[in-house]
DNA sequence: TCGTAACCGAGACGGTACGTCGTGTCTTCAG
DNA sequence: CTGAAGACACGACGTACCGTCTCGGTTACGA
C-alpha cells in the first residue's frame, strides 16, 4: 500500500553515493564527513541521515550498488578450480583502487562505531565467508578437502591476506600470490 | 651536552601512557580523546602535544613500553620449532585484550592519519615482519624452506590471520590455529 | 525574500545577551569569556560566533537592546535647558552600575581589538557626540553659544568627564557636577 | 648590608623595559605578552615575574624611567600662568605617540587586573591629580580661583579630556584646545 | 481540487573535541 | 642567589563536524 507523500528522490540518492565514493577516493576516510558529502551532492544533511544510519552505510550502499562486488561461485568441477576462480575474482576486485579505498573506510568505521561494526560483520564480512563456505562444503562433499587447514582457517587465511594487504601493507593484491595460496591450500606440489 | 631548562617529567609521561591504555580499554578508539587522556592523567593537553604527534603515537609508545610486545626469535634448531615459537608467542600476545584493544586503535588511526600510518607501518608492522624474516632466512640457509609459499607470502598469511581476527571477526586468537598454520607452512603431514 | 533554512532563535539571542550582562556585572571584563557566556546561556559557542564578531559586540548589542541607552534631545527652548536635560540624562545613565560595567568592558575591548574599536567609535561614541551636536547646532542657530569652547571641545569635556570617572576614578557620576558643568559651559555666573 | 648571591642584572632590566615599549608601540596592548617581552629581551619569563607583578607594571616602570613623564609645577606667579604651564606640559606629553601607546595599555590593563588598577590609580593617576592640586591650592590661597568649577571638577575636566582623546577619539592632543580650556577655567573673556 | 503527508534544500541549533596560545609556576644548570 | 631556558597544569581561544531541529517549498496520493 503506497503511502502518500513525495517519493524518495533517486537523483539525490545517486548524487550522495557518487559524492561519497569520490570523497573517500580523494581524501580517505579521514576527509569523509557527512557535511562534505551533502555539500558535494547538493543535498541537505537530513536527507543523508534519513536514509542511512551512518556515512559508512552510505559507502557500503555505494559499494554494492556501483561496483559488482558480488563474487559468484559457479561450480568449476573441482576444489582447485573453484578456489582458483574465487581467489582470482577476489584478488581482481581487490586491485581496484576505488574498491580498496571503500573497504579501508568501512573497516575503519566499523572500529569507531560498534553498531556499524556489527552490521558490517554480519552483512558483509560473513557474506563473503559464506561464499567461500559454499565452495568448501562442495569440496568436502567431494572428499577433496585436505584435513588439516579447517574450513574456518582457510577462510581466515584467504580474507586475512586480503585485508592485511589492504589495511597494513597497502600493496595491491597480486594474482601470482593467489596462485601461491591456491597451491598451499589444495596441497599440490608443495614439497621442498 | 645537557640543554638548559626543566627536564621532562617522567611522572607525567607514565601517567599519560597509563591513562591512554585505560581509556582505550574502556571505551575503544572512538572514546579516546586527547582531552580525556590529559584529564585522567592530570596533565595539560600541551604536555601531550609536546611529546607525541598524535594520540595513536601515545598508544604505540605505551604498547612498546608497558607490554612486552617484543617477540624474541631464538634459534630453536629447526624451521618448524622456530616458527612454532614465533606463532605461539604472537598468538599469546594476541590473546591479551589490552594488547588487542591497542592494536585495533593503532590500525584504525593509521587509516585516519596518513602520517601516522607511515610511522606505524615502518616502525611497527615492518619490525614484526622483519622478526619473522630472520627466522625464514635461517630456515632458507638450512634448506628447510618449502619452495612454494614465498617468504613474503608466509608473512602475509601469518600477520593477515592475526589482524583479520583482531579487526574483522574479533575472535580471540586460537593456539590450535597456530598449530594448523604451522603444519600448513612447514608442509608436515597434511594429506587427507 | 526570506532565505531558506531554520530561522535564528530569538530565545538563544536573548539568553546570550542576558548572560553577557550578568557575567560582566559579576566578574568584570576579565571574567567575561565566550565559553562562560555560552555555558550560562545554554548555547553552543558557535551560535555566538555566528552572530557577533566578538564578545564585546554581544555586550554592545545587549546595552542598546536592554538598557534604554538612548538619550533623547528634545528642544527645551534654550541652550541651558537643552544641555541640562542632556547632562542629567547622561549622568543618570552613568549612575547605573550595570551600564557602567558594560561601558568599561566596551572601552577595554576596543583597546584590545582594533576592529571592534573602530565599530565602537563609529557606531557608539560618535552617535553620542552627534546627539550632543544636535543640541549645540540648535544653540548656535539661536546665537546662544559662547564663542570660546568650540563645540568639539564642549563634547570632549562632557564625554571626557564621564569616561574619566567611569574608567579612572571609578566614582559614580554626580548630578551636582552636571550642574557645575552646565554653569561652566553656558557661562552663567562663574566669576570669583 | 649586601645580601649574598648574584646581583640583579641592570642589562636585563633595560632590555625588558625597552622590549615592552617597542612591543606596545608595534602591536598595542593586545600583542603585548610576557612571553613576547621575554623573547625580545632575551630573558627568561621568571626574570620578569621576579621583579614586576604584571606586564603593565613593566610598562609603568618604563614610562617613568624612559620618558620624562614628570610635569613640574613651578610657581609662575598667577593661576592662569600656572595652569597654562601645566596644560601645555601635559598636552605636549600627550602628543608623543610612544607615551600615548603606553597610557592606553596601562588604562586597559587596569580594567583587566583590579590589583594593578589600584596601584595605577594611587601611584599614577592620583599623583597627576595632586600635581594639579598644588596649583589649585596656590590659586585658592591667592583668591584667584573661580568659585564654580570646584577643584575636583577642574581635575576631572582636565584629565577627562586627555584620557577621552587618548582612549576614545584617538586624536592627538591639541595645544589650541589647551588654550580653550585655560580660558574656560580661568573665566577670562568668554562671553559671546 | 484540495488537503495532508512525506519528501527536499538549506541552515541554525546544542554539543564535543580539536590543536594553539598565553598565563604564572616550577625545575635545571650555569654564572 | 640570579638568570636563561624551557617544561609544567591550566584555561580560553576560534574552528570543524556531529546529529537534531526548524524552515519554506515541492510532489503525489486519497478523500
Amino acid at each position: 500500500m503506497p503511502r502518500p507523500g513525495r517519493k524518495r528522490s533517486e537523483q539525490s540518492r545517486q548524487a550522495i553515493l557518487t559524492a561519497a565514493l569520490e570523497l573517500v577516493a580523494e581524501t580517505g576516510y579521514g576527509g569523509l564527513t557527512v557535511e562534505a558529502i551533502a555539500a558535494r551532492a547538493g543535498v541537505g544533511k537530513q536527507t543523508i541521515y534519513r536514509w542511512w544510519p551512518s556515512k559508512a552505510d552510505v559507502l557500503l550502499d555505494a559499494l554494492t550498488a556501483k561496483a559488482s562486488t558480488f563474487v559468484p561461485v559457479p561450480d568449476e568441477g573441482s576444489y582447485a578450480a573453484d578456489l582458483r576462480a574465487f581467489l582470482l575474482a577476489t584478488f581482481t576486485l581487490g586491485r581496484d583502487p576505488r574498491v580498496v579505498d571503500v573497504l579501508r573506510a568501512l573497516m575503519t568505521h566499523s572500529q569507531l562505531d560498534p553498531a556499524f561494526g556489527e552490521r558490517f560483520r554480519v552483512g558483509f564480512l560473513q557474506a563473503r565467508r559464506d561464499a567461500l563456505g559454499v565452495l568448501l562444503d562442495r569440496a568436502a562433499a567431494r572428499g577433496e578437502l585436505p584435513a588439516t587447514p579447517s574450513p574456518g582457517t582457510v577462510a581466515d587465511i584467504v580474507f586475512g591476506i586480503v585485508w592485511y594487504r589492504v589495511l597494513a601493507t597497502r600493496q595491491p593484491l597480486d594474482p601470482a600470490q593467489a596462485e601461491e595460496l591456491l597451491a598451499l591450500l589444495t596441497g599440490s606440489t608443495s614439497s621442498p
